[in-house]
DNA sequence: GGAGAGAAATTGGTTCAACCACTTTGACTG
DNA sequence: CAGTCAAAGTGGTTGAACCAATTTCTCTCC
C-alpha cells in the first residue's frame, strides 16, 4: 500500500481535521469557531492558512461566516449536500447512524442508477449502445476470470457509461458524488469487491431489452441487479470491520472555547 | 428591489467571476488558470484574497491545483455536482442548453421528490404527519385567497417537510440544492410563482392516501402535480425572458494566456 | 550530437505583520 | 434611564518575503 501523502498541504489537512470535528459534534451547530487568529495558534499555521480551510468550509456548507462576528458552524444533517457523505462515513463515531446512512445511501444509489437508465434507453445514441456493448463484454471476461477488482472498476465505467448515454447534465452532476464515493471505498477497501453470481444474466437481459427499447425492463434489471450486489456488500460489512477506520484524533481541540449560546440568526 | 449587496467580499466576487468564466467557457477546460500572482494583478487584488477564491473554485471541484504547475480548469460537465445547477443557469449563454438543462433538472427534481415521498411515507412518525396536515390546511388558504408567492413559499415548506419525513440523511443532502434552487429562483423570479388549479385536490387525495399509507399513490400524486407546475413554468420561461438575466462582463479577462495544452493527466 | 546533470525560472504553499471594516459590548454622558 | 460613542473582538485585505514542487533550459561530459 502507498503510504500517506507525506507532502498534505496544511490547509488541507485544516479544512479536514475541522470537517470531522463537525461531523463528529466536537464543533456543534450554532457553536461559533474559535476566532480565525486562536485556530492559527491552534493549528501553529499561519491566519492566511487558516482561511483558507474556512473557505472550503463555507463553499461545503458546513459553516456560515459573517463579517464582524466570526464563523458558525451549520447543522450539516440540514444543509450539507451529498458531498459529505464519504467523510461523514468516515468520521462518523457513531455505528448505529453510519449503518443507517448506507443503506440510504445504496437505496438512493440505486435509485438515481435506475433514473440514469430510464434516461439512457430512451436517449442514447450509437455511440453509447457499443460502448455499453463493449464494457458488458469486459466485464464477463473478467467475471469468468473471477477477478473482482476488475469487475468493480468496470462496473464503475459500466456506470458511468449509463450516465453519458442519459445526456443529461443535472443527471451526470447528481451522479458524481455517489461515483466518487464508490470509487474511493473500492480503491481503499478492495474487499468490497464481490463477485455477484447473476452478472452475466443481468448485462445479457440488459442489453436484450436495450435493443428493444425497453427502458422499463433496463431499469427493473438493473435495480434489481445492484439490489443483488447491495446486499453482498452488506452481508461483508456486518462480518468485517470495514468503514471502521478511525482517524487519529485531531491536532486541534476548541478547549479554551466555551459553547457560546447560539447567536441570533 | 434591494440593490445588490456593496459590501461584497472580493474573495467571494473573485470566485464567482471565475466560476462563470469557466461556466461559460473562456476558461475551457484542459486551460490552466493564469499563475496566481497575475490574477491578483489582474483584479487588483491581493494574492492571497485571489487563493481564498481558488480554494472555492476547487472545493466546487471547478479547477484542479497543483504545486508548482498551477491550477488547471476541470471540465465542470463531468466533475461538477448538482451544486453548479443555480450558478450554471445564472451565467449559461446558450439558451438552447440551458433550456435542455432546465428540462432535465424539473424531471430530476421529480424523481428526487418522488423518491422522497415514498421514504416518506413509510418512515413518517405523528410529526411529520401532523406538520403535512397544517401545511396542507394553509397552502389551501393562501390558494383560495390567490396569493401565489405564499403558495410557492409554502410549497417549498412542503418539500422540505416531506424530505424531513423521509428521515434520510442522504435524501435530505440530495434534495437540498434542488431546494435551495427553487428558493433563489421564487425570490429572484416572483413571477414563477404560480397556481395550479389541482393544487386543493392533490392535497387532499395525498393525505388520504397518506392516511392509508398509500405509498405509491402519493408518490404518483406528488408526480403528477409538480409535472402540471413544471409544464405552467415553462410555459412562462417561453413567454418571458425570464432566465436570460446576463451578468456583467467580467473584471478579468484571460487575455495574456494563450491556450496550453492539456496537461498530462 | 546526444544524454544527463544541474541551474534557473515558474508556480503554488506558507508565513509574518499590519491595517481596514463590521459587529458587539459596555462605559460614559446627558 | 436612554442615547451615544469609544473600545474590543472578529473577519477582510494587503504587501512582502520565503519555502517547495515542477518545469524549462543550459551546460557539461561522453
Amino acid at each position: 500500500m502507498p503510504s500517506k501523502n507525506s507532502t498534505a498541504r496544511l490547509a488541507e489537512v485544516i479544512f479536514q481535521d475541522l470537517r470531522r470535528e463537525i461531523i463528529r459534534g466536537s464543533l456543534a451547530a450554532g457553536q461559533r469557531l474559535p476566532a480565525e487568529r486562536l485556530l492559527a495558534e491552534g493549528y501553529a499555521a499561519n491566519r492566511n492558512t487558516v482561511r483558507e480551510a474556512i473557505r472550503k468550509l463555507e463553499q461545503a456548507r458546513l459553516v456560515t461566516v459573517r463579517h464582524g462576528q466570526g464563523v458558525t458552524v451549520c447543522d450539516f444533517r440540514q444543509t450539507a449536500t451529498i458531498d459529505i457523505l464519504a467523510p461523514f462515513l468516515e468520521s462518523c463515531l457513531d455505528p448505529t447512524e453510519r449503518t443507517a446512512v448506507m443503506l440510504d445511501l445504496l437505496a438512493a444509489r440505486n435509485e438515481v442508477v435506475g433514473y440514469a437508465v430510464d434516461l439512457a434507453v430512451r436517449r442514447r445514441g450509437p455511440e453509447h449502445q457499443a460502448r455499453l456493448v463493449e464494457l458488458a463484454e469486459q466485464l464477463v471476461t473478467h467475471f469468468d476470470a473471477r477477478d473482482a477488482m476488475a469487475v468493480a472498476l468496470l462496473t464503475q465505467t459500466w456506470l458511468e457509461a449509463l450516465i453519458d448515454a442519459a445526456r443529461s447534465l443535472p443527471m451526470r452532476w447528481l451522479a458524481n458524488p455517489f461515483l466518487e464515493l464508490h470509487q474511493g471505498l473500492i480503491s481503499r477497501f478492495p474487499s468490497m469487491c464481490v463477485l455477484e453470481p447473476g452478472l452475466p444474466r443481468y448485462l445479457e437481459d440488459f442489453l436484450g431489452a436495450l435493443q428493444r427499447d425497453d427502458a422499463a425492463t433496463c431499469r427493473r434489471l438493473t435495480h434489481a441487479y445492484f439490489q443483488r450486489v447491495d446486499l453482498l456488500l452488506l452481508g461483508r460489512i456486518g462480518s468485517t470491520s470495514m468503514l471502521s477506520e478511525h482517524s487519529p484524533a485531531p491536532a486541534f481541540r476548541p478547549s479554551p472555547i466555551s459553547a457560546p449560546k447560539p447567536p441570533t440568526e
